[in-house]
DNA sequence: TGGTTTTATAACCACATGGTTTTTATCGTG
DNA sequence: CACGATAAAAACCATGTGGTTATAAAACCA
């Protein structure tokens, strides 16, 4: 199991445009808070937060220069989030979907039972 | 541009360790709202709020049979997420990270300047 | 020392989220 | 028709989120 919380945390720090868009800033290398937060029309503590969410997803890492805490990227989680996505995303592309679209409107006269398709996209289940 | 706003809502949707139990069981099949709701300790208007957040994200449809509302999985939005993540998880695994953190170790004497770096991850140039 | 820069904290606000219970709507069946 | 099952909606509550301004802390510079 690789942790919900983790997949939790790493989502939702996600789910903002935001903190997609410093996440995307700092793809091009290292930034301070000031730079982050310079193309954003909101203040600096308004970002503190955001980085404060991001770091709390294992997201960003911090270090140390004088008064600047530099911001960097961790890649780690968002593996995690790749790993997850990947595996769901490939079963309903490819095997799902489609298939479950024209088994549907072909056997829509057949409809009773409860269990059809053959399931078990991610085996024992966790 | 792959729209914001359906990234926020797939991310949020993500983000929530319930609904993505939904999904995962989801990608066992279809399944009505009881039969979702059955595992969790949690009562169905929950899992309908659930299943409502998964939906304004596209990333489930719903059909009609009788009273029942069966829910079934859509890949799309997933396909959209997976991309914004490989883009810069590619990106952050193999080329900086690591070298990142070697010039930042071999260069602390040398720091000056504020750009250093090459910096292109999602520039227009692709 | 004192001032400036950089960042974090505190206090506050509006609103979204995740859950509850109760009620309502829809459909199939006795 | 009335009942039972399925699902949604309403009303409500606690907590989290995203933002603000104002303040404080830490480090450099004059």
């Amino acid at each position: 199991m690789v942790g919900t919380e983790l997949l939790d945390a790493t989502f939702a720090a996600l789910a903002d445009p935001t903190r997609r868009a410093i996440l995307a800033r700092l793809a091009a290398g290292e930034a301070t808070v000031t730079e982050l937060a310079a193309p954003f029309a909101m203040s600096q503590p308004a970002i503190s937060k955001h980085l404060k969410v991001l770091e709390r997803a294992g997201l960003v890492s911090r270090g140390r220069d004088a008064q600047r805490r530099p911001c960097r990227l961790e890649a780690r989680p968002l593996r995690e989030a790749t790993a997850w996505l990947a595996d769901y995303r490939d079963y309903w592309a490819e095997s799902y979907q489609r298939l479950d679209a024209l088994l549907d409107e072909l056997q829509s006269v057949d409809r009773t039972g409860t269990e059809r398709r053959p399931a078990r996209p991610n085996g024992t289940g966790g």
